[in-house]
DNA sequence: GTATCTGCAAATTCTTTGCAATGTC
DNA sequence: GACATTGCAAAGAATTTGCAGATAC
């Protein structure tokens, strides 16, 4: 489902940088939003096909990064060999837990952000983003 | 500087997996300990061909990836197109705070090392690892 | 001596790019 | 109608792999 706004904020970030909203756009926007779990960009694609869309590898990878830049989309690096991405937009923000065998657990904990703030502060640093991820088995596995 | 004890945690491992005490093992060893900063494979590589070693990337690679299982290097992911490494041992263990310039800074928190078992805990799930890499930018640089 | 290693170059994997045809504004 | 966009296939970048000769144990 796309998230009510998110068509707005899309349309906003290509009016002010000069680019067009076309099908292929449009339809990438809304099966990022479709598809509630992290993601690579070859899955994206497969899914598109799948559902008949005629769109290329090359203009996924392309809108992605504009997606990316709007804000509406993350990019996340969990080591492995690709890049994964999860929507953003009605989202509050979260960080993740990766277990070893492959679960993904989302998490929020106010205390650690504030710690993350505090530190930087320190620093001299203005935190714009960040990125924390857990790795870990399930007490019960081992 | 081969910190004291890494050759022996290097050599108990290759033992224990049948593995090989080469020349250039020992090579890239030496030299993933000299350099007290974060590289990457081809980084050691032109180093390691600068001061006259005969070792082939396809080796560096390899012998990374032992040194990353035997626990004396981590592989870190700072969101460019390669991954970077830093020796383990004899440090503490501690998070990045990355400059939008590029610059690295290394901290520690033990309070927020305590949050994140806690977090873990909660979700059923033991910490083997974790990452966190805080962006942002220098407060008198905008 | 045998099994592991190494270097090489080719192969893979993920992602980006140049270009001619096409679609938006 | 101008300029951005698309798909394609080729290029790129980082990393991995197969193999034949070299080396550690």
């Amino acid at each position: 489902m796309l998230e009510p706004g998110a068509l707005e904020i899309f349309k906003a970030h290509l009016k002010k940088n000069n680019l067009k909203f076309t099908t292929e756009r449009f339809q990438i926007l809304e099966e990022v939003f479709e598809t509630h779990e992290h993601f690579e960009a070859d899955e994206l694609l497969d899914i598109l096909k799948d559902k008949g869309f005629r769109v290329s590898r090359a203009t996924v990878y392309r809108t992605l990064d504009v997606l990316v830049q709007c804000g509406l989309v993350n990019k996340l690096n969990f080591g492995g060999s690709s890049a994964k991405y999860e929507h953003v937009y009605g989202h509050t923000h979260h960080d993740h837990i990766i277990t070893d065998d492959g679960e993904i657990i989302e998490f929020y904990d106010e205390r650690i952000e504030e710690l993350q703030k505090e530190i930087a502060e320190k620093h001299g640093i203005v935190l714009t983003n960040h990125v924390m991820q857990l790795y870990g088995y399930k007490k019960d596995s081992k």
